[in-house]
DNA sequence: AAACTTACGGAGCACTGCTCCGGTTGTCAA
DNA sequence: TTGACAACCGGAGCAGTGCTCCGTAAGTTT
């Protein structure tokens, strides 16, 4: 994303971010950044520079999926049902947030914090939920009382029980369309 | 928990204890043993030896909070609304949960782990759920196709995410009562 | 009090995140 | 092409971690 930089660092920008996609897939995103380094064949001091906390590497892998997130909300309005819509795009959101183990922490850390480098990102992505949302509620379709945060938190902490729950593939999904119909009867 | 233990060992277990607790509390479950060892004014060679892994600490200290959830749900069969009763259960469960930062992945671990030490409680945990559950389900308040693992899943999960919203203390209730009456009207 | 068993404590290993700075290498002007 | 300078690299080094191992100390029993 920085202008201008050198061809070298250019290159070892990319292979930072090839190195951690794999290594974060591999161990979580607790993986050793050493071992980033290495597997980019770079110096543990040139990660440092490009990436000077793991959540800015972290930040730099989730903006392409918040992003996408955003305009695949922006999709979802073509769906007639707007609940359908609201579920499917819950669903999605919860799936992205499981891509690594370990990450819906860090996508929680990310809603939360004003001053992120992705917070554009993220406020666009929490926008075109909140439009999907207010259009089921104008439907009635989904209680009035529900706020988008709220949404995002039930969809991330939904992802996060999934992930602890490596004996039941679906369950997130299963649990987020529990939460939509509602337990009670 | 083991007889005949020797006088000092005994204290030292207790030591170690409290010291566990406090330094959970104060940085969470990912607390540094070696400082739990030292505010418990014993070697680190101890710690390891009374508890070999931090889960085992943890485990511990979890098992009153199994036991106590397990009688608390006997004892809400009293309550005239298996419903409410339900949900009062596991508002509880959600809150014990998150008594220390990053406990909900023990409790899920300890959930998923048949060969646990503290499996007979999580046995008996689950097993009185499974009938306050199953109350609900025979008086028709609540849908019949949900399990008590799906259940004890979303109350962690709903946990876990009340716990990464530090601005929204009353979230995974919140999330907890939606989820009772769906989104979805 | 002696003998025996149990338990203690911390040095030490391999690892971690992160900093710092001497050395290298792209880049652009002459 | 060459030189000079900024930009960039790499890894030694620090303080911290989880965990092991074993010589030493201290309760218990006779």
């Amino acid at each position: 994303m920085p202008e201008a930089l050198r061809a070298d660092a250019r290159h070892n920008h990319d292979q930072l971010l090839t190195a951690a996609r794999a290594a974060f897939a591999e161990h979580g995103t607790e993986a050793s950044l050493r071992d980033i380094a290495r597997r980019a064949g770079v110096g543990i001091g040139t990660l440092y520079r490009h990436f000077p906390t793991r959540e800015a590497l972290l930040q730099t892998l989730m903006r392409d999926r918040f992003d996408g997130l955003g305009r695949r909300a922006a999709g979802l309005f073509a769906e007639p049902s707007p609940r359908d819509a609201l579920l499917t795009w819950l669903t999605e959101v919860a799936a992205g947030s499981a891509t690594y183990r370990g990450l819906p922490e860090s996508v929680m850390a990310a809603l939360r914090d004003e001053g992120s480098e992705l917070h554009a990102s993220c406020a666009a992505m929490r926008a075109a939920g909140s439009r999907l949302l207010e259009r089921a509620q104008a439907q009635g379709a989904v209680r009035a009382d529900v706020t988008t945060e709220e949404l995002l938190a039930l969809a991330t902490g939904v992802a996060w029980a999934g992930e602890q729950s490596p004996g039941h593939p679906q369950m997130a999904q299963r649990l987020l369309s529990l939460a939509m119909t509602g337990l009670a009867r």
